[in-house]
DNA sequence: AAATATTTGTCCGTATGTATC
DNA sequence: TGATACATACGGACAAATATT
């Protein structure tokens, strides 16, 4: 309401609609005392509350849904969503992106210490469910990585695959600290990764794959100095394809 | 293209179209190397280029705009944005509604792990500019101290800017390092305390300038191992404000 | 279990404000 | 000044997903 809209001419130099919607639909939140899981007036309902059309309107919310504020579901409606700062630190990354042999280097010495930072929480915090969730990442990069070394040519299969298996792994390893900011920075960081380590190569899996049989293995044992060292050796050797 | 559409028939549970076209366009903007001030293709263009309706590509700009990424001006085009992080941490301003405790302790523990993590890095790097630049901030630290320790009645005054000056401290003392995903992390986190921890304590006050102190002087005699033990008394000293 | 209603998802067409040449 | 290109904004229509009766 207040965009003093007149009929048939829009505010002129006025922020633009769907950014003035924008705001208004967080305040309401706020004022609303709107919790996760409350949903938003349907979409027809706002359009006529704020006077403006459902395109416009989309836009906010579609802009609130990549914030990570609201989520929209078809039949359902459009709920609060928890707090949570993957769109942040996604987007914090994603705009560092340019010079790849740098980026990678230093984006893998964060991972480093994060992961060796946090290991006696990720190790003392993990659950059965956990275990089986990680074995089964494995599984995938085992899987992948036999394929790989049947085939005769050079030609990489499946290589996204089994660097979604990779990235999964660490993921479960570390969300079952129950820090989400962690658990934020370090998918961040992978899906950081992502435009630069898109060619795998097979000896690189053959590595990786031991590597994380190693850890699963001291998992499966309960051995925390195996762990330890697992996951340092994890870290500290260098992979071949990026010397 | 890889939406598989079929002329009436939308992909079924896949994806929403509109974030399957942000994400299309962030890889396009990083493909063709796209820097700021650079356009888009016009939203015509893009939307027979992707196959989709020109309602969905715009619900997916508005989303790159709101991430900062891109803004849009009629008459003009889509226009690739300078990195800035105002508007990202804008977005999480008024979500202080939650359990500030945990987030408080999560995003402690994060940075804790960070900055004893790459300690030696910070050390090694540090150069003369960054020796005087860290001192600027301990005095204004210092200054509004002792402004608000002559106040009589508890009123704090300078609370924001002390704040802020902690904050730079710690961003001078790890952008040394050049490792720039971590600079940007330590200030994204920084940012996610700023809400929470607004309501600063002389007390509390007291307690940060004698630790930063500490610092400093080790920095300034070049000793490594007062460094790290300054630094650890930095992080596992409790604060009487949050017991 | 099945039909119906509700709500978001996606598309199209049209008019208007804005910047550039 | 005018012409052109572009994003902004509106409205209507149907499809798809979910909830409800």
């Amino acid at each position: 309401m207040s965009h003093t809209k007149a009929p048939t001419m829009k505010n002129l130099k006025s922020r633009k609609l769907y950014l003035q919607v924008y705001d208004e639909l967080k305040d309401y939140i706020v004022q609303n005392q709107l919790k996760p899981g409350d949903k938003l007036p349907t979409e027809m309902e706002m359009c006529t509350l704020l006077g403006v059309s459902r395109n416009v309107l989309r836009e906010a919310i579609k802009s609130l849904e990549i914030s990570g504020i609201v989520s929209s579901k078809p039949g359902v409606g459009i709920i609060i969503q928890e707090f949570n700062t993957d769109f942040l630190f996604h987007n914090l990354l994603y705009n560092l992106a340019g010079d790849s042999e740098k980026l990678l280097s230093q984006t893998l010495a964060v991972r480093r210490t994060l992961e060796l930072g946090f290991l006696q929480e990720a190790f003392d915090h993990l659950t059965q469910e956990d275990l089986i969730l990680l074995q089964n990442h494995l599984e995938i990069m085992q899987n992948i990585q036999k394929e790989n070394s049947k085939q005769k040519n050079l030609q990489l299969i499946f290589g996204a695959e089994f660097y979604e298996a990779d990235a999964n792994f660490h993921q479960t390893l570390f969300a079952s600290t129950g820090n989400t900011i962690l658990s934020s920075i370090i998918q961040a960081v992978w899906a950081c990764d992502k435009y630069h380590k898109q060619h795998i190569q097979p000896p690189y899996m053959e590595q990786t794959v031991a590597k994380h049989e190693k850890i699963v293995a001291a998992l499966l044992a309960k051995d925390f100095e195996a762990f330890k060292q697992a996951m340092n050796y994890h870290f500290n050797v260098h992979y071949k394809t990026y010397d």
